[in-house]
DNA sequence: CTTAATCCTTACAGTAACAGGAAGGTCAAG
DNA sequence: CTTGACCTTCCTGTTACTGTAAGGATTAAG
């Protein structure tokens, strides 16, 4: 399977997939004479391993070890869990964060009449 | 007054005043005869609004269109308001993300013995 | 068999919003 | 006069790609 029938089954463009292989995160499983990227099926399911970590938010160097530890048959369950609870806990935190970000904004939004006028609560909240 | 004291005003770091210099974002009132950038009380209420801005997530560009808003006596206030509304509605975008991202991982990681077994939810999920 | 279109390769530049650091000039205090 | 804390510009690095250029490979059509 050449580069671009396997970025269509793993769900993620050309260029992140040879993204992918210039920092060592999934190589090809062999390169063709010519010098093509060539991915077996499990090169492939690793690809799709990572698009679906991503969507996560895992960070790529979070991905590597997700995905290490993906192959590694004897790993423990708790490596694994900890990686996703540290990351569940940096979601918790964003979501607060945005959560007073957005009553504030709100606020201010609703309070500006948003007509012709210069007068305007949210300029003058931050100025 | 010079740099590190306005950026202590403003509640920025040094390094972030200079780069909003450098882009012509919010630039010294003068320089001395050293070259050393000099900051009046105007542009550290500029630097100010900057910085309140960003905590609201505004990009640079869009604090730069505010910025020039709030010196713009004869603004409007829908002008503001567009903008800020359109960020609300970035921000909602963002909490339904992390909220579908949150219930999903969270059920995992709930799903997940985290013991020394190899046996994991959250890897039979992503592979 | 040639040609045109569509692959593929590497390599370099750009993105957002800074942060870190090097090399060197300036200023105030002791 | 020297020391240390400033300041300057310039360059690199960060994250996770995306865009583009120059050029080789493959394939279908004529």
């Amino acid at each position: 399977m050449n580069i671009s029938a396997a970025s269509k089954i793993a769900g993620l463009p050309v260029k992140t997939v040879r993204y992918y292989s210039d920092i060592g995160l999934v190589e090809a499983s062999s390169k063709s004479d010519a010098g093509y990227r060539i991915y077996n099926d499990m090169a492939v399911r690793k690809l799709m391993f990572i698009r679906r970590s991503r969507t996560f938010g895992f960070t790529i160097e979070e991905c590597r070890e997700l995905l290490s530890l993906y192959q590694d048959q004897g790993r423990s369950s708790a490596q694994v869990k900890l990686i996703a609870s540290k990351r569940l806990a940096e979601i918790e935190v964003k979501q607060l964060e945005l959560q007073s970000l957005h009553e504030e904004l709100a606020h201010l939004v609703t309070a500006c009449r948003g007509d012709h006028r210069p007068d305007c609560p949210i300029i003058d909240y931050l100025g």
